[in-house]
DNA sequence: AACAATCGTTGACTTTTTCAATGATCCGTA
DNA sequence: TACGGATCATTGAAAAAGTCAACGATTGTT
């Protein structure tokens, strides 16, 4: 995640054409971001990812470890990883596939649903500092694009 | 940076509230970015980040390596690696910092910005496709968005 | 029934990240 | 001017993350 000053960075390369860059501007807002999240969800034990497993697992959507390696853009090995740890604090738990014995699907805990709503506010307010150079509506605007740049 | 089908994935999970959440979006769309990215910078032998890198050095902003790591979230370190590869490729060289000896100043070579020209016609066609969904206003929009959230 | 494909899991392997230590240099201050 | 603390690039080691092939169990297809 790189050396990260508190102090206000001059950003006196932006002016490189790559700060035009969709791909630079993704990854340096998802370096600063994911630097934040992870600090505010230490206090939970959590991180991003753990985080989004856990989101996940409470969605009521029921997802099975391969979706959500696909969806997350994560190694199946690395989903395993992620929910045995979750499995062993007792926020999830795996449930087996419906129609396919294969598959498992991970549901939330009551305790994971405790923990996962406090969490959740803490990533809120974390967000918004995050995002606070962005008016209320252009924060939505924002999340619309990236929406509809993943799926149309 | 995963498992990546090339089909259409399905966004079963989208519904979920996490598809709200603007650190797991800018995630994924990194994620999926990068893959293409850096397939498209494989034929220069370039990755997303020394593309980045080389970028800089064309610019005529006369980075330093401090500034490039700040800019581009890495350790220092990671930085002497990046510019270690390319100057030893000749296509970017280290110069003495003017108003400070500690730092190295890195520029490009002719044969760099060569390959850079290249290298970013080539970024550029792979990033229309990543954002085919988007529109050419909504494309700026997008790249505004980023801009703001990270430099106000 | 046989076959290829898929799911979760494991383990090995590579790459990336993180961090502390170092010599050179800069800057503020006594 | 000289001292002391800070910053720069660099190195190397340790930790974390990512990649990949193989496996048993199960599925769907022929």
């Amino acid at each position: 995640m790189g050396t990260q000053s508190t102090k206000a960075e001059t950003p006196r390369l932006a002016a490189a054409k790559i700060g035009n860059d969709v791909g630079l501007l993704l990854a340096k807002l998802h370096a600063t971001g994911s630097l934040l999240n992870n600090k505010a969800l230490a206090d939970y034990g959590l991180r991003e990812r753990s985080f989004s497993v856990l989101t996940l697992a409470c969605s009521g959507l029921e997802p099975t470890q391969r979706e959500l390696a696909d969806f997350l853009s994560l190694d199946p090995s690395q989903v395993v990883s992620l929910v045995d740890d979750l499995e062993h604090r007792g926020l999830v738990k795996r449930a087996q596939g419906k129609q396919d014995r294969r598959a498992k699907i991970i549901v939330s805990t009551a305790e994971g649903r405790r923990i996962h709503n406090k969490a959740r506010a803490a990533l809120e307010v974390c967000e918004r500092s995050q995002l606070e150079a962005l008016s209320e509506e252009e924060n939505a605007q924002l999340r619309e694009l990236l929406k509809k740049a993943l799926w149309g």
